[in-house]
DNA sequence: GAGTAATGATGGTCTGACCATCTGATGGTG
DNA sequence: CACCATCAGATGGTCAGACCATCATTACTC
């Protein structure tokens, strides 16, 4: 016997499942303007507060954009500062700390050879800045850690991944909760930094001159060294 | 000079803030129950309205669940079923295909070295299960979609980091759309399955006796057979 | 003591209202 | 005619108050 999912009662659901679909059609496109909350309250039968409801869900996705006067659009490109849900939910599951390391290594190692392979002049310029940053940060642990995260980002940038970039990002937001006290016991020792600082020294280098497999084993290399310490910290 | 963000004007986001910073701080854990909304409305001195609307966005990340009669509360696990709301952000941004073929690729070879080291006995046994299906399915397209698709989830789940499980479905979600078209010419043409199964054969065997870099190795060249075909289709 | 009925709390939905902001038309001014 | 100030309408943002269905708890009956 084959049993169907029970249909969301939900009216804002519904909502979210027309407009879904309407995306899916591709009858609804980045910047498009969506008809007007009243409007719509008419159109489906439904009071406006269930029409907001679904719209601050989208909103909240970085879906939709609403302005007020105007009207409410699909967003034009995922900006990559829109606050990401996903990294709250991975916060919420203690067990996941494990899982963040093992993927986060997995997508760096293959972040940092797209970014070898496609990292513009502009992009190096920015790490090597990052990486003087993170020397001339040694005893301010939040600066340090700051410095840290933007070169790391800036590799995934480079990557020319959107999407990696912002799975990336997930992993790194949810990360900063997980083994924030760890992290900042590490950065506070001035040993460990130089250590970090000459590892970025070394990736750069081969990002620098744009080989893929070296970038990857210095990476491998700063990771194995960076999770030996997380691990000898828990 | 330095300028601040300026903060968020809507009162639902700012509800949301105030619920995430309790989630940071620790205040609120899975399981645990929300206040009710009249309650909080009391509290926090503002509308019903915008309280449900700042749960409806949460309650949309999967991150709240609310049972009528009950009450609101923080989600004990983010269930696989939950709908993916980053696989719409993806749908709408038409230059993502190439990117999300490349990321794919990156995350399905790590994937399956996981896999082969720790799939169980019963996941191989689904696995198998799933390679029948592609067979016998034959000439039913949407049937050799699924399991395609199936067993490449099966491999996901056995990899045993479900945060990895859940970017492959954000993944595999979006290029559904992106190449939805491009696929059913694949699946439909029978040389191509056949071949199709003979790969998930051989990735199936390395799984089965536990050889991460015979596994890796065999989910690259099904990965390049596949690539190669939606070149030529595109 | 067991089963049942009433009660209260909760989320789900709707209506109607008011505000701030933006757009576009209107109309006047030079 | 060109330009600008003004005003009206549309839009999103917020609120208050009401009613319903569902659930947990209490109180009651047998």
């Amino acid at each position: 016997m084959e049993f169907k999912q029970i249909k969301n009662n939900k009216v804002y659901e519904q909502i979210i499942e027309q407009i879904r679909e309407l995306i899916y059609e591709g009858k609804l496109k980045k910047g498009d303007k969506l008809p007007s909350e009243r409007q719509l309250k008419k159109d489906l039968g439904v009071s406006r507060a269930s029409i907001r409801e679904a719209f601050s869900a989208l909103e909240m996705i970085g879906l939709i954009e609403s302005r007020p006067g105007e009207g409410t659009f699909i967003r034009s490109s995922f900006a990559e500062d829109i606050f990401n849900p996903l990294s709250l939910i991975l916060i919420l599951n203690d067990n996941v700390a494990a899982e963040l390391l093992e993927l986060r290594r997995v997508l760096e190692i293959d972040c940092v050879k797209l970014a070898a392979e496609r990292a513009t002049e502009e992009e190096i310029a920015k790490m090597q800045l990052h990486i003087d940053d993170l020397l001339s940060s040694s005893g301010y642990e939040e600066e340090s850690i700051k410095a840290d995260k933007m070169f790391h980002y800036t590799i995934a940038r480079a990557s020319g991944n959107k999407v990696l970039l912002f799975f990336m990002r997930s992993i790194s937001e949810a990360m900063d909760f997980h083994i924030k006290n760890t992290r900042t016991k590490l950065v506070s020792k001035e040993e460990t930094m130089t250590d970090f600082a000459e590892q970025h020294q070394q990736i750069f280098k081969a990002l620098k001159s744009h080989d893929p497999e070296k970038a990857a084993a210095e990476m491998k290399k700063h990771l194995d060294y960076v999770e030996k310490l997380i691990n000898r910290e828990i």
